[in-house]
DNA sequence: TTCAAGAATGTTAGCGCTCACGATATTCCA
DNA sequence: TGGAATATCGTGAGCGCTAACATTCTTGAA
């Protein structure tokens, strides 16, 4: 860089030889202290630390990147949106991962294709991320996840429950969904409607066929299922739709937004809830239990999912070569509020 | 590190130098066409590029930040929450900065206070980040601020309006407030009723005064504000007094979500919005088109906020040693939607 | 034809760290 | 008290890249 004048360098961050420098050890002392080996004096050590502190030396993590061949950094791969699932995992993950020492570099990707996820990963792989978190919720996000290298380890959060040899970790949609319609049947319905999600969502095909096993297993109709995305508009559709139906006294909706797009058709078209429908949700939004009426909802933990993927994505970067397959299935939980009711009686 | 053993090497990532051999080059050619270096020949950069197909070769970032000093990193500095602004904000950054060749690293933090942020701000100092993104929406976040070292370029975004010397993007929090506050003002209202976010942020700070700026000039009377935090439950137990005063015929909530905790309370109490009360919020969050009514409400464009507080960043990485002071206001728009009517005449 | 200017490429020396190993210093038991 | 075992510390090389300089190859005009 510079050859000829020192001067040059004089502002440039202190380095390990300058830390060594001033408290009389080797450069190598220095990295000892820094990493906690254990044959250090007591004495050199604390002299070492006093010289850090003087100096206000900070590590060069690309320097031990390169030396090591290994950083401590995760890469996440995740879509671009501010759904509440996807983002509160998100947060929760990156809370988890900097309690162990680790970086998290997210990558967003406008949608969920095979080329997109593909070029995340890719780029994950040239920062020599340590390992790597995708959130595939479908199919084709999946996929994708097929055809990367596995040198590095890699987890899917919310990927295909039904795929195998891959790390994977993923809230329990089915029993979630069961929860959901068995309570409303215990209310005394006699079947549930159900608006899903986006049918290339393993979350909304698991909600779904935990809702209709749960119909089958208990000798009800199972009525056709009014598609939707997960957006409250389009809950608001379907429910315009259910809201014409004087059957229809029960909903188990796929997530809140859409159950809060049904609450809005409802209460349009003035039918109330839950006098004469009663609604399930899926999510538990912070605000749901400020819905008109507070809804009744299926909760998924995201901090144990978050916490599941970091501890199996660990166990990958520290066991090596193997460790691939497992995986965590968090089973989510009821929230009872007051958006369900016994049906009215005819 | 390996001083016996070649095989060793057999499975390590190609580099530079592999490729060189391969296309009959020298490495740093290799260097020069990766970098888009002019003066090589058309040819030879060819061979290389095939070389690179052929060995797969990614080029190691940890090798080049040490080499040239900087990085590709962004750091970024956002609190631990699920709220719509911030969570926005972030994925609008995110997708923004991977567009123009950053690695984005977020550091969450559970409590804004001073050492929660300073710790995180010299975490990515540590990191070498080429530049960082501090969302500070408190006094205590940017206090914080004051004391971080300027050798890397840092850019605000919602910090303190009023402070000097740093760069700074935010939304024009008044001018939304006086939007609304007019809004309803114009609708025939005597007077508008407040329901503030909590009194640290300096966004509930600046709704605040743009709605007493309104009021005042517009010669209402400026009702005693009912303070809150951002949550639907604070805006429910707000609304419940609202509710039994007969007078307040028009409120302003200080975000969407107190906006529906105060629609949940006045439909209890028999209130009906907006034939007895009108109500706007602040946010435009996805679900506010189904709240019951639809919500007005005031947006920000975070997507604009994202963009220039990158472009300010990469202003600032570029043209080191000035650029300190810029600051960029977004100014947001009002959304009309069925929460607003005139006073019921009495 | 010739030689200087510029284009194209090669060579060398680090960036700041860790790893492997060698060199001392210290300890402990026979 | 001696020497093997152990604790403590230092030395040298190399991780993969870029910056600066050196070198060779092309040009084009005198």
């Amino acid at each position: 860089m510079d050859h000829t004048s020192p001067s040059v360098r004089v502002n440039r961050d202190p380095a390990m030889t300058d830390v060594a420098r001033l408290a009389g050890v080797s450069h190598q002392t220095v990295s000892r202290v820094l990493n906690g080996h254990p044959n250090v004096r007591e004495q050199t050590r604390l002299r070492v630390r006093a010289a850090i502190e003087q100096l206000g030396y900070r590590p060069n993590r690309a320097a031990r990147t390169l030396a090591t061949g290994k950083s401590q950094l995760i890469g996440v791969v995740a879509q671009n949106s501010t759904l509440f699932g996807p983002s509160s995992l998100l947060a929760a993950f990156e809370l988890a991962a900097a309690a162990q020492g680790f970086v998290v570099s997210v990558r967003r990707v406008r949608v969920l294709d095979r080329s997109s996820i593909a070029a995340a990963v890719e780029h994950h792989r040239e920062q020599r991320a340590a390992g790597i978190v995708v959130i595939a919720p479908t199919a084709a996000a999946d996929a994708a996840l097929t055809e990367v290298p596995t040198d590095v380890p890699l987890v899917a959060v919310d990927g295909d429950p039904e795929r195998a040899g891959a790390a994977l970790v993923t809230v329990d949609q089915e029993a979630g969904a069961r929860l959901a319609t068995r309570h409303l049947l215990d209310a005394g319905h006699e079947t549930v409607w159900h608006v899903a999600g986006p049918a290339d969502w393993f979350d909304a095909a698991g909600r779904m066929r935990g809702w209709q096993q749960t119909l089958e297993a208990a000798g009800a109709e199972v009525p056709p299922v009014s598609p939707a995305d997960w957006s409250a508009a389009s809950g608001y559709r379907a429910g315009l739709m259910l809201a014409r139906m004087p059957e229809v006294t029960a909903v188990f909706a796929a997530n809140d937004h859409l159950a809060l797009g049904i609450l809005r058709a409802m209460s349009e078209r003035g039918r109330s809830v839950p006098g004469d429908v009663s609604v399930v949700g899926f999510d538990d939004v912070p605000e749901a239990g400020y819905f008109i009426p507070p809804l009744t909802t299926v909760r998924p933990d995201f901090d144990t999912v978050a916490a599941q993927a970091l501890s199996l994505l660990l166990a990958g970067i520290k066991g090596r070569g193997q460790g691939g397959a497992d995986r965590r299935v968090v089973t989510p939980t009821l929230v009872e509020r007051g958006s369900v009711g016994p049906p009215k009686s005819p």
